[in-house]
DNA sequence: CATGAATGAGAGTTCATTCAT
DNA sequence: GATGAATGAACTCTCATTCAT
């Protein structure tokens, strides 16, 4: 409870004063418990950023792994618009929470967080693609990453761009054709 | 000459410290310079920063805008080997550079420019892509926004996985592929 | 209670140091506090200085005004005797804290402080001459401003002489024989 | 010629910026000269200062004590009335470079500047006083600087306000007023 | 357990002064 | 003699972290 008060207030600071200015005592502040009551429950300042990272990034991962797993074996339009539609809502569940947690997910350390639940996003996907009714892959470890990694960015755009539902929807669309196309170029079959 | 030496010190001691431990003075002593001096030439470190990612993501989005004119009214297979190879190319030519600056182009003021790099890339597709000879789009910006973002993170896991020249020529094959099928997928034709 | 250490350390720098050479990291090893502690109470250097001053300056001007109040009423020989006396003697209780306020004194900011307790003084001297049983005046705001200015500077000069107590009674004798010969002066009566 | 240009200079910096942001490149660049050529005719940023206070407290003394001479034999009404005339001519020429240069007499090293200005004044003022066909004084020296004294403060008031000729014509009939008021109150006659 | 004043190392930045050109 | 880029010591101020209460 306090936990989450703190990385409410986490996110609150960071849109609202960027990743530079945060301070622990605004952090604190703002969750409404003291200095020395954060500090009881992260070791560090780091350490507070990373979890609060890895905690959304978590999320966001587990949400499309679990249409992943839903999706194994389906064809590869309705595995992609699966799992985009997860991923997406996932992340755009909160666009501002997303919005702000781009800038620690970058600073040192935290992002080797992002690079592992990539991986682990890459793995259920990889296990997801060798399902697929209407595909196979040679090289199902490196399209899953290559999978993974060209919806990132897209629909960051997207989100700092401020875009709405509407604009989301697209974006799903798109990021099938986008996923679609891929897999059947370099599908085997 | 000097702004040289200290874009080059910038990027060595991001590397080695990371960007929360860099320090102007590091940067300086690096450079064989003063810190008088950098702040002849900049006026704060933010700007020194922003500086040096600008020079280097101009550099890779002039090189991807080049291929791109380049391989106006050819096949879209042409034009996304084309811009595929000038821009891994561009990034992977100095692996090390690329890395160091991931870190600096997120932190605030920076990603600005990323993004407008961005935006000057994918007018420059957009522009590519309406004069195909195999391929027709309604939404040419979206689709052209999507394709530049959807290049940029597995160009960067590629990277920070330290992928050799081998690697980073399976990674053109692969967002050729990727972007030949979303090109498919959406072409009106 | 650090608040005091800390104004009184300010004095004591002031003095060794002179106004150019004082620095924050001094006068808090001279109050035996950190700098984060004299942060805590003061925003900024300036603003620490502006509040020694202002300290000092205030209790002179308090006690020169309370000196006003209780001469209402009685004849001007007997109002400028009491006013200069109260001036005089809390001007120079530490003479060496009032030589070492000059110098800030004058110091962008602080003299703005001076130039308002002095307005201060002279609405109490005003209301003080307006009761005189021997004179009037007609342009008494003139007047009373021309009367607190004039006996600064010369208590500054004993000050800074290095006088002795003896020095200051005469001081107190020659100011109010300046002060009695102008107001008789400009006495309409 | 250059001196002329630079003491210019260091007036308008200080009046546009104060004595703590003044720097000795923006005066060279006002002067129209290098920092090099100012360190040709000044030891040190301290030294300028100093020379530009001399100057201008050099040149209203001396019109002060010029007055004086003339004064001598006269008695004590036209004697204050020729100082207090040439006094507050003198220093209210140019207001604004009077009120410039108040901050930096007070800066150490300039301070002791006005000091010994006063004291010469002082000597001329004494010399004129035992010439005063109409009094005379036991305690000359004590007298003079008093009056040299009482005169300044009011004067910076005055100007300090924003006043105009009036204004400062007026305060010279105070000041007149003031030191004619003393003169009467301690002469021995 | 919670608090938040105290700490002080360390960062960014300035600017008087120098000296090679 | 003039220049102004280069220097680097030194300053102000911040803020993660601690620990006595």
């Amino acid at each position: 409870m306090t936990i989450d008060a703190i990385f409410e207030a986490t996110i609150q600071v960071l849109l609202a004063n960027g990743l530079e200015a945060i301070t622990t005592v605004q952090i604190a502040d703002r969750a409404g418990v003291s200095v020395g009551s954060l500090y009881q429950y992260f070791p560090n300042k780091r350490a507070l950023l990373a979890a609060v990272v890895q905690r959304h990034v978590g999320e966001v991962v587990d949400a499309t792994i679990q249409a992943c797993r839903a999706a194994h074996g389906t064809d590869i339009r309705e595995m992609c618009a699966a799992m985009m539609s997860a991923f997406v809502d996932a992340k755009t569940r909160r666009p501002e929470v997303s919005r702000a947690l781009y800038l620690p997910s970058a600073a040192v350390n935290a992002d080797a967080i992002v690079r592992e639940e990539s991986i682990r996003c890459a793995q259920a996907v990889q296990q997801m693609l060798v399902t697929a009714c209407d595909a196979s892959f040679t090289q199902a470890p490196l399209v899953s990453r290559i999978l993974v990694g060209s919806i990132v960015a897209p629909t960051r755009a997207a989100i700092e761009a401020g875009g709405d539902r509407g604009d989301f929807e697209r974006l799903k669309l798109h990021l099938t054709a986008l996923t679609v196309g891929y897999l059947r170029e370099v599908s085997a079959k």
